[in-house]
DNA sequence: GTGAAAGCGCTAACAC
DNA sequence: GTGTTAGCGCTTTCAC
């Protein structure tokens, strides 16, 4: 006969329940904190858990179950301030639940989000949260075949592949042309990253220019560019539109960060703003209205859309298919720079 | 009897293998890439696969081999810019393996970094990073215990976990004094964020005093305060200083974003940076330099630590427990606000 | 209120 | 090369 104090092997609800003397069952209840188990037991059980150190094992309760705790959220990237904003939305409503948001990152390559895509679905996620609208064909379709909530963030899109939340990026850049042009200006310029990567702001571009166009402004030049940062872009490629200074008023920049640089350059050269040149940005960061000439942008509601999106999958995952989806709205902050 | 074409439940090996008429273990091997298979067999696994749209089941997986690809990493906040760089270090050299990060934020709260540890260890990690240095003792008990590769980053810490990469911020902080002590200062003040959250800036601080007392000069006012955003903490509370500005020449920040609000507020004020008050920061970032004056900052390696740490973890779980450990450096960046 | 048996979907270890 | 058997640590179901 062996031993009988013999334990079994340590981190399992067996052993727990060894040295509890009480069966497996009674401890999944203690652990999963069901409430038919005696006030008694459940003492002695987590006694026991704490005694050996016990940590549950996840992988086997998700397996048994099919049931996950964790939620895939797919970010473009974090150096792009927009996006862990958009995560403390999401992680401050995710706090109070037992759920658990787990970040990829795509770095703008929509090969890369359907890798992640199916990475996650490997480990059956209660939702997927996509940071973007923008996806491969094959994304969509492992994501429809998956039946995970799916919510699809930041722009408003005519097709979702299940819940949306954002804003109409369109709209956003007709707003911030129709603010300019009742500001009395007609000559524009634009300076912005890729359109091919930043699906977004080609969005915004498309949305100021068919304003522009339909109210008597003029698109003077347009200037794209690929760098990895966003201020040393707007620096960077400033000389090319100063050189051409007299034909036009405005520089629209595809976001704040761009126009910071973009306005830390022309104050260098000693240009005048906005008298000589105006400038305009969207994001609504801080360091837009700390600048010594605060930006006129557009204040995107970035923490909110996470907060929502979160919202929205908790009610899904409750059974609250009703629920309304509250979207968020965007604002022109009126800066000194136009 | 039951009809023999009934097939297996979707979404499990079993199904494939009954829909290429082969057994699971065969299935299995293809999945993993095991090169004991026949061409032609493992052509018709992965016809079978695609075709019923089979997604592996990474639970159960992890569960039967105890093998994890999933590397949990711990971050205090993704609006501080310095770990979405840290981040990037990492999720840049686990792109090439098959593990993959696993981001958890414990907004500077050690209770909530416990939990994160708690959590992340019941769904058995291949390893856990950790982007500071100072945890709670019960913290530090269960990843003591759970056998599972462990690093800290960012700073240097005599009694490590496990593993260690970062810099030794008391030095950070006596470089930037002693660069200003040779540039003739004497006179100090300090603006920075609550020591009691931000450990890192605190030791920086440290090592600032202690080298400036050694060598003549004088810290004639501190102030530290607890505000969301750290360009408002630099603007918010120049004034408490300013009102004293005959006293003291420097103004020696927490990090790069408390100096350029307290720049961009002073040249409100109109005042003349450096000749009335010179002002220094730590971190290194783009904005720091592009500056209407260049600020003058402490580069800190966070990619570069990033990249490391994910490095040694590697080597670790390759069994490479011989490997050198290639500390980062840091470097004074000179700007001219100094 | 508590327990025993039968899986969850996969892989380790061994046959053939 | 390929298949069989026995789990991985937990939860479901149903019994008592």
């Amino acid at each position: 006969m062996p031993r009988l104090v013999r334990t079994k092997k340590p981190d399992t609800i067996e052993a727990v329940a060894e040295a509890a003397g009480v069966s497996v069952m009674t401890v999944s209840r203690v652990m999963r904190g069901k409430d038919n188990v005696a006030a008694s037991t459940r003492a002695r059980v987590e006694e026991a858990a704490q005694r050996i150190g016990y940590v549950p094992n996840r992988l086997a309760s998700s397996l048994a179950s099919s049931r996950s705790l964790q939620i895939g959220v797919i970010v473009p990237s974090l150096r792009n301030y927009v996006f862990p904003e958009v995560l403390a939305g999401i992680t401050d409503r995710l706090d109070a639940t037992d759920y658990q948001a787990v970040v990829g990152i795509t770095d703008y390559d929509l090969e890369r989000e359907g890798k992640l895509v199916e990475s996650m679905l490997s480990w059956r996620p209660a939702a997927i949260m996509l940071a973007n609208a923008t996806h491969d064909e094959s994304t969509r379709l492992r994501l429809n075949r998956a039946r995970v909530p799916v919510v699809e963030l930041m722009e408003q899109t005519e097709a979702p592949i299940d819940m949306n939340v954002g804003i109409d990026q369109h709209e956003v850049g007709a707003v911030m042309a129709g603010h300019l042009l009742a500001a009395g200006y007609r000559r524009f310029t634009y300076l912005g990253t890729d359109h091919d990567t930043d699906f977004a702001a080609a969005k915004r571009y498309r949305g100021f220019v068919d304003k522009i166009s339909g109210e008597g402004g003029e698109m003077v030049r347009t200037i794209t560019a690929t760098e990895p940062s966003s201020i040393g872009l707007g620096r960077d490629n400033i000389g090319r539109l100063l050189s051409r200074r007299t034909e036009f008023d405005v520089i629209y920049c595809s976001n704040d960060a761009v126009a910071v640089g973009a306005m830390l350059a022309c104050l260098g050269e000693g240009i005048d703003i906005p008298g000589e040149v105006a400038i305009a940005g969207f994001g609504g960061f801080e360091i837009a209205s700390a600048m010594p000439i605060p930006l006129t942008t557009i204040r995107s509601p970035r923490y909110e859309m996470g907060r929502i999106s979160a919202q929205l999958v908790l009610d899904r995952l409750a059974g609250d298919s009703t629920a309304e989806v509250e979207q968020p709205r965007f604002e022109v902050v009126p800066g000194a720079s136009t």
